[in-house]
RNA sequence: GGGUCGGUGCCCGAGCGGACAAAGGGAGCAGACUGUAAAUCUGCCGGCUGACGCCUACGGGGGUUCGAAUCCCUCCCGGCCCA
């Protein structure tokens, strides 16, 4: 979507509605973009990312998608990838020291980032440079001179570091200054305004501060909300806590993920994640309190665009298709990537634990007496299904005789045209019958 | 070093000679409901056994007793207090 017709106020206002703060405020924003461009110079807008994980995430992308708006408003979006800060590490909210990252780890996730992102963002307009390029050439006289003027009760008031203080963990001075290399990144790069995380919010003072210190007006700062992990837990989503999506996920992934999220994340990640401007948003909500709108249909629409986003209208049609087929229509003939079972002579009991579908024999026969197993049959063609419940004393027929009692009746009355599938709870198997 | 309190099933935590595979809670699993959401209700939740029942378990080892998670001895490990 252009957004490069919008009015400096008008842009102020739309990228103030996608953060949890516009520092100093919106009208310093609109003011400064007008400035630039009466200046006859470009807006200069700034995300840094540091290369410590293979992975990047949903979360990765929402300042990404907020840098993204601005390149659509027609300024010049610089997105740099931190070789050297990543040395160090960012502290922020970190309780202790983090192990470093070897030279070989920087340059393999380094890699990787430019292709993973680039589903959110526009490389071709856009300049994606290293820090390194010019932090490895700061001079020691010139890193006096800066951090000489930087107060050091700026970053012991950080609570991250009192606390880690007091706790006697480790802080070291690198980590002090890995605020100090990020704002000389700013500096770099003149940069107008910083998109980043709120958890990078002191970071980003710093990068204020040492712009003053070098003589150049601070940048503004656009610190975005965090976004919440798939889980619901409440805490951010993060690799550690394995409530993320990949942006290399499959589109199947993504799409299932995004739909068990708990409902109340809906909003926040539409926008977070997407362009739905607040008018949209407030006839949502609107549709949502008055019944017209059932919550897990809004939901699908935005597993929908995600999915789009990341993988293509295609791909985010057909994982659809398969979310549907699964869980709505529970027709299972269509999944792929179902454990096998073709043993018709082992028992059921055998079986259902091969597959480490139940720990033990007791389990499985309690699971069998909570009508948790099931052998599920599909007609080829048809939609619908039959199920039938295996009791506890049925795990000890083989298989197939279980299938020719329950579906055929005849000798060979379990090869009829169709699936057939072991349903145990919510996990699932294809039995591939003998021709 | 002295004193003291404690170590129980995945976690927390009762039990303090028999009725203890061990209360209760959490987590987990399943069923109902359903939308791979949330909430709710119900059941299960050491292993083996189609059922009787058996085995293994309350920090380790030893003992007392018909019988111990519960009592005694000893060892190991943690908390707190004193030095």
């Amino acid at each position: 979507m252009d957004l490069s017709d919008l009015s400096p106020p008008e842009q102020a206002e739309l990228v103030a509605r996608r953060c949890q703060q516009l520092q100093p405020s919106p009208q310093d924003l609109a003011r400064r973009v007008e400035e630039a461009s009466r200046a006859g110079r470009a807006f200069v807008a700034k995300f840094g990312i540091d290369p410590t994980g293979a992975e990047v995430h949903l979360g990765h992308a929402v300042p990404m998608l907020l840098l993204s708006r601005f390149q659509r408003m027609g300024h010049r979006v610089v997105f740099i990838v931190g070789d050297v800060t990543a040395k160090i590490g960012d502290p922020s909210g970190r309780s202790e020291e983090r192990p470093a990252l070897s030279d070989a780890d920087i340059a393999r996730n380094l890699a990787t980032y430019k292709e993973q992102v680039a589903p959110f963002f526009d490389f071709s307009q856009a300049e994606f440079r290293h820090n390194g390029d010019w932090l490895r050439s700061v001079t020691l006289p010139r890193l006096i001179e800066i951090t000489a003027q930087v107060p050091l009760s700026m970053s012991l008031q950080r609570d991250d570091f009192r606390q880690r203080l007091s706790a006697g963990h480790g802080l070291s001075v690198a980590e002090l200054l890995y605020s100090v290399a990020m704002a000389i990144d700013s500096v770099e790069v003149r940069c107008d305004l910083e998109v980043g995380g709120i958890d990078q919010y002191l970071n980003m003072q710093m990068c204020r501060k040492v712009m003053e210190i070098c003589g150049l007006p601070p940048e503004l700062v656009a610190a975005v909300p965090l976004l919440e992990g798939t889980d619901g837990s409440g805490a951010k989503m993060s690799k550690s806590k394995g409530n993320y999506v990949a942006l290399t996920a499959a589109a199947t992934e993504v799409f299932g993920k995004l739909m068990s999220v708990p409902d109340r994340l809906v909003e926040p990640y539409f926008k977070a994640l997407t362009e739905w401007g607040d008018e949209e948003l407030e006839v949502t909500r609107q549709r949502l309190r008055d019944g017209s709108l059932h919550p897990m249909d809004l939901k699908k629409i935005l597993a929908a665009d995600v999915t789009a986003a990341l993988r293509g209208p295609d791909a985010a049609m057909k994982a659809r298709e398969e979310f549907a087929a699964h869980f709505s229509r529970r027709q299972f003939a269509s999944l792929d990537d179902l454990p096998v079972v073709s043993e018709m002579s082992t028992t059921l009991l055998a079986v259902v634990k091969a597959l480490g579908f139940a720990q033990s024999n007791g389990d499985a026969r309690r699971a069998a007496q909570q009508k948790a197993v099931r052998i599920v049959f599909e007609p080829r063609g048809a939609h619908g299904q039959q199920q039938s419940i295996v009791l506890p004393d049925e795990l000890h027929e083989p298989l197939g005789k279980l299938l020719s009692a329950k579906f055929g009746g005849q000798e060979a009355g379990y090869s009829q045209e169709g699936g057939y599938f072991l349903k145990v709870g919510r996990k699932l198997a294809r039995i591939a019958v003998p021709g």
